[in-house]
DNA sequence: CACGCTATGATTAGTTG
DNA sequence: TCAACTAATCATAGCGT
């Protein structure tokens, strides 16, 4: 049993770093959660799986991180897209937006409150009485956009 | 001394509250930054302060975190402005986006870069290899950009 | 209130089934 | 690959300064 300080590397062994993840993993999340009991503070990590895409997420609105997850991988996606695809592909978006705007006047409350949810201002008690609405379905729905919000910022922040 | 396990309650103590808040979150970030190093994952943890409105986090692009922040404030913002004044500020926000697409054509690669950054998917030596640019001057131009993205944000997902 | 200390419980590296 | 085990290191609650 080796029993010195393991040195703070990168672990080149697979089978020994893929473990090491997994038991440290769970750890972190265990720390994170008593962290928010005893303090009564939000608090969440996010971290990234070896080969996993998605990163797993301790206690947190999750749809915040699911919105944060879409957003990451579509501007990788949209780097690779070119300038000038980019450009006309926004110019659809924003058109697709306007029109979008122009039907939706009716205010709805609990599309209003899910929007909070995605963005993870939502309080823990505020989602729970939120649970009687189909968030499946309005999540869907906002999924739907996702793609198109993220070729707006990956694009907008060139002045 | 140290007798029982502490049961996992919050912590009606203020003082105690605090230092056991202060404790755990440094001891929290140390395995934070831990795991990435052994497992060479993006990790971090987002833990929101007792008073503070802002929240700490760990080794992680802060450009990300403080956008995702400003996402939320900006979101509660919009809530409370009434559907009207939102629908027209949102025309405003697409037309002015729409016109600064006009002028964007010129890739910059920087930018681009920065861009990632913002959305945490740049990698911490990518980071370290922007170090020689002005970040601030970026960021702030970036900055500008915010609310607007957070209004349309706000109010894209109504289908 | 912020530190430093340390006994004790908690986490985990290495191993075994 | 996974779970269980155990020795060893690490984190930290309660104090003291």
């Amino acid at each position: 049993m080796t029993r010195k300080q393991i040195d703070l590397a990168y672990i080149k062994n697979d089978v020994a770093r893929k473990t090491t993840f997994k038991k440290r993993k769970s750890g972190l999340m265990k720390k994170v959660s008593e962290l928010s009991i005893l303090c009564g503070t939000d608090a969440c990590a996010v971290i990234y799986g070896q080969h996993q895409a998605n990163p797993d997420v301790s206690p947190c609105p999750d749809g915040a991180l699911r919105t944060i997850t879409r957003f990451k991988q579509m501007s990788k996606m949209e780097r690779s897209r070119n300038i000038l695809n980019q450009e006309s592909f926004l110019r659809q978006t924003i058109f697709k937006a306007d029109e979008k705007l122009k039907k939706q006047m009716s205010d709805n409350q609990e599309k209003e409150m899910m929007i909070q949810a995605i963005y993870g201002s939502l309080p823990a008690d505020w989602l729970q009485k939120l649970s009687h609405v189909d968030l499946n379905d309005l999540w869907l729905s906002v999924e739907k956009n996702i793609e198109a919000i993220a070729e707006m910022m990956t694009s907008l922040e060139k002045p």
